[in-house]
DNA sequence: AACCAAAAGTTTTTT
DNA sequence: ACTTTTGGTT
């Protein structure tokens, strides 16, 4: 490496994070606390890479979201040039999709696939349990979205219905056969139609690279140098793919921090990190526990938090910054007294010059925040809100690109049904017969645009024709195809919508985004696999990154993420650790878990707010007491005070 | 077969 | 508070 840049290099990094850029080949294994400088430690290592001859595109960064795979080429390219933007890099999902969308016939499925998100999945086994389970049901069947959820607990934990059953849902353990049935039907289904959900693009890269030495050897031979972000939320089937993405060659580099492990519910599992050692055994450890990120206050807070989980590895992380404020819990009166203290706080803190976009709030669940919201929207301080609402999975959203759905992929029955039910006087019984027939012709949009029958010629009927017939021109841009459906659809939307208006602008804003990709598959690939998530004050919109707004986010999309002050709303026993979660020690743990992520997101000033006196109806319950994971901490480490009582 | 209204059951976090 | 299921009417 070039000797000045050597030089900065050893001045830009610490001795810990210095071996783990120059660590050459083989494994390595970081253990990173929380702003121990994880993500400066990767970009430094790509950049590396890059500078000592390695072509870029032989390097994959696996993160854990695309944005955050962005962010860490974009800083990689200011440390060297612009060759770092040709790392590969993204989610486990998205890297799946990439190799998937190239090898699908090797798994006898069809390339020209469409990816399901989770409310896709959930009708398809609504349709299946209403088709082919019409015996009736002897005392309480799971429901769709149950269903669903069970299935992808199995595909995430790898495990056998049964366990899942015994372990989460015993009630349901008389439906076991019913339940092998129903997902035997899901997954032909999905065959049939050319879909995927999640968890079939991680599984299915599994077994591509499992049973196909061949690819595997061509993949391998690809990507020489693999480096894994956030390694404590990756599940069974991810360390598996990991394993065999190294081949050979071992140059494999994960990074994590098994204290921050917060994804167990969706089958991550922590030990992987710990397993690592075991899987490759000439791996080399670098831990890193100097935190440049919180003041000594907070740090002091947040190792005493995290020294209560009943499984740990300990590791205790210092500072060399001072600090004085201590965190503090805010008791107050009711939810809007804790609003209205947060708003009071952040105009002070505004005074002070801090900005807006230095300051969080924090909360376990996303309609937590709602009071705040309309607090917050009252006195005009706009914010961005991230997690929670989920913009796609509206109706309105999931309507339009229907649309285009299948226009990529006519036997899509899923969003055939889904337009044709929009249509007067067509009902479930009609949509079938419809979709049947498009089936049956096997000539794609044609066999719906051709099909003479009286059903199909009804002048409703026919408009959809004709707007379909429209679009389906491959001189057409992605934009110019939504416009006509735009205009085709507005009128159905005011017909079943009373808040037509705010949809409306949501469909120009999905317009506006539409307009900026070449291929609709592209488009339709990105918004499953990283849709937009983010609300700005309150009517979605594609970030100003500009613009400075406060921050709103549940915990697990503030991951990875920093600010001057940090409010954590809702610090209340029963809100947070969440009812639910208080039965076993495995849950507590990562509800805690959870608060430990949450507070090591401040750098200043740290806030846990406490409302008192919320009646639980889901328990019947009046929750009054603050979080169990404060209550033992002395006053020296948090300063108990009494905000708005009224 | 489609449509509509009333009733019942659920309630986190996300790719 | 919200979605999903149900039963009854057109």
């Amino acid at each position: 490496m070039e000797q000045a840049l050597r030089d900065r290099f050893r001045t830009e990094l610490n001795a810990a994070q210095f071996e783990a850029v120059f660590h050459d080949d083989g494994p390595l294994l970081v253990i990173a606390g929380a702003g121990s400088g994880k993500t400066r430690t990767l970009t430094y290592r790509a950049a590396r890479l890059v500078e000592e001859g390695h072509p870029p595109e032989s390097i994959l960064l696996l993160t854990f979201t695309r944005k955050a795979a962005g962010e860490m080429l974009q800083r990689a390219s200011q440390l060297l040039d612009a060759r770092c933007h040709q790392i590969a890099g993204g989610t486990f999902h998205s890297f799946a999709n990439t190799i998937l969308k190239r090898y699908a016939a090797a798994l006898n499925f069809p390339n020209g696939y469409t990816i399901i998100d989770r409310p896709d999945a959930e009708s398809l086994i609504g349709y299946i349990v209403k088709e082919n389970m019409d015996a009736p049901k002897l005392g309480a069947f799971p429901r769709k979205k149950t269903l669903a959820d069970i299935y992808s607990k199995m595909a995430n934990k790898d495990a056998p219905l049964e366990d899942i059953l015994d372990m989460e849902y015993p009630h349901f353990l008389p439906h076991l056969d019913a339940l092998r049935e129903i997902q035997d039907a899901y997954t032909d289904m999905k065959k049939q139609q050319a879909l995927m959900d999640y968890d079939d693009l991680l599984n299915n890269l599994w077994l591509l690279l499992d049973q196909h030495p061949a690819i595997r050897e061509r993949l391998t031979a690809r990507y020489r140098h693999i480096m894994v972000d956030e390694y404590q939320d990756t599940n069974r089937v991810q360390a598996r793919i990991v394993q065999l993405l190294a081949g050979n060659h071992h140059n494999i580099m994960v990074v994590g921090d098994d204290s921050q492990s917060i994804y167990s519910f969706r089958g991550a599992d922590f030990r992987n990190i710990m397993d690592f050692p075991s899987l490759f055994p000439d791996t080399r450890l670098i831990t890193l526990e100097e935190n440049y990120r919180s003041a000594e206050p907070i740090l002091a807070l947040t190792n005493r938090l995290i020294d209560q989980a009943i499984e740990k590895y300990p590791k205790t992380l210092f500072s060399n910054r001072g600090g004085s404020n201590s965190p503090q819990l805010i008791h107050t009166g009711s939810e809007n007294s804790q609003s209205r203290f947060i708003v009071d706080k952040i105009m002070a803190l505004a005074d002070q010059g801090i900005p807006f976009s230095d300051i969080a709030v924090l909360f376990r669940a996303g309609f937590h925040a709602f009071d705040l919201e309309v607090e917050l929207t009252r006195e005009g301080i706009s914010y961005v809100k991230y997690g929670g609402f989920k913009f796609m999975e509206s109706a309105h959203i999931k309507d339009m690109l229907a649309y285009l759905r299948i226009l990529c992929n006519p036997y899509d029955r899923l969003s055939w049904v889904r337009i044709l039910l929009q249509i007067n006087k067509i009902g479930p019984k009609s949509a079938q017969t419809l979709y049947d027939h498009i089936c049956r012709q096997k000539q794609g949009l044609r066999g719906f645009l051709e099909d003479q029958s009286k059903l199909a010629t009804k002048p409703d009927v026919q408009r959809l024709k004709d707007v379909l017939a429209t679009i389906d021109d491959a001189t057409l841009s992605p934009g110019g195809q939504g416009e006509h459906i735009l205009a085709y659809y507005l009128p159905i939307l005011k017909q079943r919508f009373d808040d037509y208006p705010k949809r409306t602008r949501d469909l120009e804003q999905l317009l506006a985004i539409l307009e900026t990709y070449e291929s609709l598959e592209s488009f339709l690939e990105d918004m499953t696999l990283e849709p937009p998530t983010t609300t700005v004050s309150g009517a979605f919109g594609t970030v100003g990154d500009r613009e400075d707004h406060l921050v709103l986010s549940t915990v697990h999309s503030a991951k990875g993420l920093e600010w001057h002050t940090v409010f954590i709303l809702w610090a209340l026993d029963g809100r947070f650790p969440s009812l639910m979660a208080t039965e076993n020690d495995g849950q507590l743990d990562e509800e805690l878990r959870l608060m430990y992520v949450a507070s090591t997101r401040a750098r200043e000033q740290l806030y846990f707010m406490c409302p008192g006196q919320v009646y639980d109806r889901m328990s019947g319950m009046l929750l009054s007491q603050p979080s169990r994971f404060l209550a033992d901490l002395p006053e020296g480490i948090l300063e108990r005070h009494a905000g708005n009582l009224w």
